[in-house]
DNA sequence: TATATCCATATGCAAACGCATATAATTACC
DNA sequence: GGTAATTATATGCGTTTGCATATGGATATA
């Protein structure tokens, strides 16, 4: 594993463009303020939407999804749930954790939100990328957190 | 331009998802306390190191590469100014903006703080991708970013 | 089983953020 | 050239964030 450190560099810092100039987009759609959603909540519930488990999820697992601090995070689930849009459980096979999963209500927010953001997403892409370079983008960003989780060792 | 919705989509999550990864594995580089510098500190300080006119920029500038809000850029400079890391200076052609430059000590920490991270994202990238893929990933980067300005009209 | 250590989440608090808006300077239009 | 619309940045204010730490349950050790 050679290190090439200035093209390492180079492509993260295009790739740190890129998701600026992208967040920025999606950050204007009306969605949010139409449904009274900030991103980071609609990550949240997105997260727990494609849960395997019943859509129940540990904090610590949402954690590994959305760039937060567990404080910051544990907070942003309180106001999901003093809103309705997700339930805290008690982890039967754990006391000290919690389980968090989607109420009707939640469930449906993101499926709205989802819909019209997906729509952005895909738009945004599609202006920029083929379909081979999608796919190509996507391997090469998986490669990238299969790497991270090795040195997590 | 065909939409390939789903795609774009799975492409752009891989990408959350490595952004993430990787953000949350700097975030926990030591030079940010050795320093005493936040991440988002030193991406201005390193937009103002690169800007070509003698490292002066607009806070319009600084704006497109930093995801802050306005309101929230011109607070942290105003932080940088307080610990002496840049300096405002009246823009002689326009009376309503302001240009922000380096000072010799905010060059030197972003010198400094930048070789420090500059290891970290190279060994990161390294260990994920080989050259040719770092090289195709900033390729993609880029044409995202052209994407996004087209639409910008 | 008592005790020390480790883990998952929550809470106190100061710092930082975003939104709305103010301020001051520029450009556009008549 | 004067008034309106626009642009660049700053400020007020309530909300959200991160850091440090508390709390309470699990695990290990003796």
């Amino acid at each position: 594993m050679p290190n090439y450190l200035t093209e390492g560099n180079r492509a993260w810092e295009a790739v740190l463009s890129a998701h600026a100039a992208l967040m920025r987009e999606f950050a204007a759609e009306a969605v949010w303020r139409e449904h009274d959603v900030s991103m980071r909540e609609y990550d949240v519930l997105y997260t727990l939407a494609k849960c395997p488990g019943g859509d129940a999820a540990r904090i610590g697992e949402l954690q590994e999804g959305v760039l937060l601090s567990q404080p910051a995070l544990s907070r942003l689930i309180d106001r999901l749930a003093s809103r309705g849009l997700v339930e805290r459980t008690a982890d039967p096979d754990d006391g000290r954790a919690v389980r968090v999963r989607l109420t009707d209500a939640g469930a449906e927010l993101q499926r709205r939100v989802g819909r019209a953001h997906a729509r952005s997403v895909g738009a945004a892409l599609s202006r920029a990328l083929s379909r081979e370079e999608m796919a190509s983008l996507e391997r090469l960003a998986q490669k990238l957190v299969a790497g991270q989780q090795g040195s997590a060792l």
